[in-house]
DNA sequence: CTCTTAGTAGACCAACCAGTCAACTATTTA
DNA sequence: TAAATAGTTGACTGGTTGGTCTACTAAGAG
């Protein structure tokens, strides 16, 4: 077996790096492959089209972080301080980001599914599907709050939705205002949407 | 004064239509002419570039939805009864372009903000500043509702943001999964973020 | 050493993009 | 009726887009 390369993920990495930062549509086949130090003919040896491509760097971004999200989410960490320990993992990593490009990313999954969501119903079911992986994070946390009696939430299915929901909404508003503050003041809402008495909430 | 014509309005509705539904970078110049029954002649006459046409269908939109907006916030009604129609409005008119178009398209202040925050400055700053129009109306609403003792919310201005951003999170959620459950559930959701007790929620 | 296979190279293409421009036309006022 | 103004027309341009194609090359197996 021939010649190895890296390049698949060369292009995967460098194709969710620029639609992070700019967005599908701005996002040339040309620019990634710049990026990735390919040349058009490698593209099209790996990926079909861009969307493809696309689905391919969407899954790739979550298999990478998921070992990192498993640790977060540990069934060993109280289920509250879990999602705490998420929110601020989640608002250095994008204050580090901002650093180096300046803005404000925001989530990748949100801003390339709502962008495509009516034009490319491939790439929108593979967004749809990694969404519905990490309400399931949620989920299991907020069920074992509730059996410890720290929440009432009878139904952590919709719950864990709903509040994946309210946090892509602050998420996309500090990308749009390329404001970090909204982020750190999550924690607040979520404790909120919850049901948590200020008494109850995690300690520092 | 020689020759009237409707034609700024068309082009700026045609626009709102097909970036709402498509998305900004998906919608072309040619589009939106189609769309209007004008040439780009016209097109280039009332506007110097397509970002300019956005900033004028962005305002354009504000303009339209403003009176609706007035008399669903107006002061005579209940704080927490206001929100609570708004909520219906949004989903019945979302509900109702369904139905039209066979897809729930969310809010177009986040879908093309999101998308060309990093890129164009002045459509964002637009988005930017009617994202806090709106949020005025959630915010007198807030502090109405703590006046009348209803609500604990000591920093209207920060709850409101707080309740917009996960509001927005919900209508993007319905966009990507194409769905419109979610936003029918948020009016509770809402009243989790305000601290509404269940005994007093807007009673049917 | 050579055959096979996995990957690379880059010129090429038709479609499409935002934006330009000079000629044209309808309408109002004087 | 004629001049001035407000709006319309559509061919055109140069650059970019996603995608194709044929020729090439590096490396392991026989």
């Amino acid at each position: 077996m021939p010649r190895v390369s890296d390049m698949k993920q060369r292009l995967t990495d460098a194709a969710l790096d620029l639609m992070w930062e700019n967005s599908y549509g701005t996002t040339s086949v040309d620019a990634i492959c710049e990026r990735a130090g390919a040349k058009k003919g490698s593209f099209y040896y790996f990926f079909k089209s861009k969307s493809e491509l696309t689905v391919a760097a969407l899954e790739a971004e979550w298999n990478k972080n998921k070992a990192n999200m498993d640790a977060l989410f540990s069934p060993t960490i109280p289920p509250l301080e879990r999602l705490d320990r998420y929110f601020d993992y989640v608002h250095d990593r994008l204050a580090e980001l901002k650093k180096e490009c300046g803005s404000i990313l925001g989530c990748p999954l949100l801003s390339i599914g709502s962008e495509v969501s009516t034009q490319d119903q491939s790439v929108r079911a593979t967004v749809d599907r990694i969404w519905d992986r990490k309400i399931k994070y949620f989920e299991s946390a907020i069920r074992d709050a509730h059996a410890q009696g720290l929440i009432v939430a009878p139904d952590p299915e919709a719950k864990a939705r709903a509040l994946f929901a309210c946090y892509h909404g602050t998420l996309a508003q500090a990308r749009i205002q390329n404001d970090v503050e909204l982020i750190r003041d999550f924690k607040h809402v979520a404790m909120d949407v919850l049901g948590v008495k200020q008494a109850q909430a995690v300690s520092k």
